[in-house]
DNA sequence: AAGATCAAAAAAAACGATTTTTTTTGTGCC
DNA sequence: GGCACAAAAAAAATCGTTTTTTTTGATCTT
């Protein structure tokens, strides 16, 4: 799965920032440049290793050791790290330095519980503002996740990664229609953190359960039809049972 | 109120990080220590003066000129600057460094609806769960704050700012049973924001309702009572009565 | 032998300096 | 007078070095 974190030993990038932009073009109107900072690439590396176990759960996260593997400055490094802190996927103790964040069944019965709080009102949310392109968003997804459902019977291991993203594209366009930026910012850090509780799961365990393609079918239907009751009550119970299926993955250890 | 950000000239404080401990001592089960890392330092003056209007909403936060106003090295400074990006109190464009988070009618509207939603159900869950330590926790809260209020009348200017401490220390006791870590910490976001701009208000307009008094001495018999339902209730209608007593603040600008 | 003491090594925190990018300013041309 | 382009100035991003703190290991004492 990957490169490993300590593998790469690429030197030296000093604003190697490779912009897929050009001079000649102005950006269209609230439109992000292409640019890519050193400490986004170091957070996005890290956050990726950390969500697919990669560096596991209360890994000390020593700094020289992460700069020859990802090759990047030390200023750059801690604010990657002070980042991650913030989304919770990395803890920080005095003047003790960084590691990733543990794990408990507590708190994943806390990440469960908010999920569902949070994610069901931004859906009830999202159906009642959203418009004809939304639901052509929510079908567009729903397709690309159902199509890699199909395969990952198949070969689990080979499509585990692309799953996980098209997961998450489904349930991003369910809701994004909902009008709160904060709802939306606190929303997509409980996925995040119940995305790693999953993919821990997923190494030593298995891969979704089947009835969660059919639960998405459902969801789909109640939300294109606009039945905010129902559509609630199936996503909420669509967290819990992700949840306990990932639960299942680190009993004693 | 307190000192210009660009008055204090202190230079050159490396390491200079005050202890409150000594070597001789250890520290208590579970009890932090009293060192406070220059990062922290920079985060809290930074945190204060944008919180108190001292930064207004949309200034650039300029590198060179902060370091020398604050005294603080450029990467501590930007790890500063970084934390409180993430909890909506800073804003970063691209390349183009950082500036304080502007206001908007739109953005306290959701600030406002977040933290009704958010701080109802961690109410519920405290009362739920509160035992008789929780009671006392919140009476002697109420009671300092209450003692406060008296003085408010007299000298507003003066006690402005130690009305604002002992209103988040009564709130923040009233949810103190609450045992979800991860709403606590979304809503004490929430409660940072709605603060900011209660106190940029504050600057041009005027104090707290009077009614505001009446309505914590409710919240506090209904919650002593374990009646959830009105407990809530006049919370729900508390937060958006301060709110709107903030909107009047920034009518066109 | 267990525990305390101190020193050396490792790790983290903080800073200044350098390079890159953005913004401003000035100049020529239409 | 306004626009386009280029040079200079300002600001931001990144890096390496120095200082401080923590951990580890060895020696000494009881």
């Amino acid at each position: 799965m990957g490169v490993s974190p300590l593998a790469g030993n690429n030197r030296s990038l000093r604003g190697a920032n490779v912009r897929s932009d050009d001079p000649r073009w102005g950006f269209a109107e609230g439109m992000e440049d292409g640019r890519k900072s050193v400490v986004d690439f170091a957070f996005d590396r890290i956050r990726s290793d950390i969500l697919c176990g990669n560096l596991r759960p209360e890994t000390k996260l020593r700094i020289d050791r992460l700069r020859q593997a990802y090759g990047v400055g030390i200023n750059s490094l801690r604010e990657a790290l002070t980042k991650l802190t913030m989304d919770g996927l990395v803890e920080v103790s005095g003047t003790r330095g960084f590691a990733v964040k543990p794990i408990s069944l507590s708190d994943l019965k806390d990440i469960t519980e908010m999920r569902q709080f949070l994610e069901c009102r931004a859906l009830a949310q999202s159906i009642e503002h959203g418009d004809l392109d939304w639901e052509g968003r929510i079908v567009a997804a729903y397709h690309k996740l159902s199509r890699i459902e199909e395969k990952l019977s198949e070969d689990p291991a080979r499509y585990a990664l692309e799953w996980e993203h098209r997961n998450q594209e489904f349930h991003s366009a369910l809701i994004s229609s909902c009008p709160s930026p904060w709802l939306l910012q606190f929303q997509s850090i409980m996925y995040n953190q119940s995305q790693r509780y999953r993919m821990l799961s997923f190494v030593e365990k298995t891969i979704p359960r089947d009835e969660t393609f059919l639960e998405h079918k459902q969801i789909l239907d109640a939300t294109l039809a606009r039945d905010v009751p129902r559509a609630t009550d199936l996503l909420h119970h669509h967290i819990l049972k992700a949840a306990e299926n990932s639960s299942a993955g680190f009993s004693v250890r």
